[in-house]
DNA sequence: TTGCGTGCAAAGGTTTTGCATGGCA
DNA sequence: TGCCATGCAAAACCTTTGCACGCAA
């Protein structure tokens, strides 16, 4: 829902996308985010920041997710949003990549849940955290 | 670590077990226990509420973990094995409801994601967002 | 008695909100 | 021009901390 509600093409809302692109895929705080803008010279209001985040979380464009450890809100872009509607995201507890997974087992996840539990889900919104591969490696 | 430091046996402590035991399956805030336990009529202090359950965390009676949608801390009593292993959230984005959900059906889906995506769930920490069925009525 | 536990209030952070002003379409 | 976006400050929250007093052992 709500992907073509673009409101205005403003500065500060470009710079706010530019900086979530450029740290690729690491998640960011809204005051990491407010940081970055001030240390490159051109600052953005916090509100801004928060308010336009929570923006960009609604339309799907980023995802906005809470860590274990961090005191606050985490935020991520991601790459090829148009493809989030429909797969769902495995969040790495160790490492925190986010990994996209298209799956026709877990797509049926979304059926069964309405059908027995009437509840509609979103999918884009879902995540799963665990631990992923390397880092299962590593332990 | 830390299993015999239990210090002293007081009853703000022992209201504050007996309140987290009751509530079983589920997670509870500071908040909600302070509430819970101010409804009783047999209130704790917030600082005294918060400095327990850190401690019980510590000591791994509770677990202290968050819940994506949820603004705070979550705690839950950690029964003797099955806490929340085979128990996923369902989170109304409207309502803000959280609503436990068992199911075999979902129960599955740990394994599946295991065995054909390598990565090892933390079912505790699974949030599903979505509608739920009152609020879809009502729109 | 000793030292940990408690409760209040204040501090420290993060996020949200109100409102006047600014700027896109 | 009509709205939406912005930014400041204040408010609203959640959580931690300092300190004097209370209470278990």
């Amino acid at each position: 829902m709500a992907e073509t509600n673009q409101g205005y093409k403003t500065r500060q809302r470009d710079l706010i996308l530019e900086v979530l692109k450029k740290q690729g895929n690491r998640h960011l705080t809204a005051q990491e985010v407010t940081d970055l803008l001030h240390k490159k010279g051109t600052a953005v209001g916090k509100s801004t920041v928060y308010r336009y985040l929570e923006k960009l979380a609604q339309d799907g464009i980023v995802k906005k997710y809470t860590v274990d450890g961090e005191k606050s809100i985490c935020y991520q872009f991601l790459q090829s949003h148009e493809t989030c509607i429909n797969h769902y995201h495995l969040k790495c507890e160790k490492c925190g990549k986010l990994i996209h997974m298209e799956c026709e087992t877990v797509d049926r996840l979304a059926e069964h849940i309405f059908e027995h539990h009437n509840f509609h889900l979103n999918t884009a919104k879902c995540v799963f955290y665990g631990v992923c591969e390397n880092c299962k490696k590593g332990e």
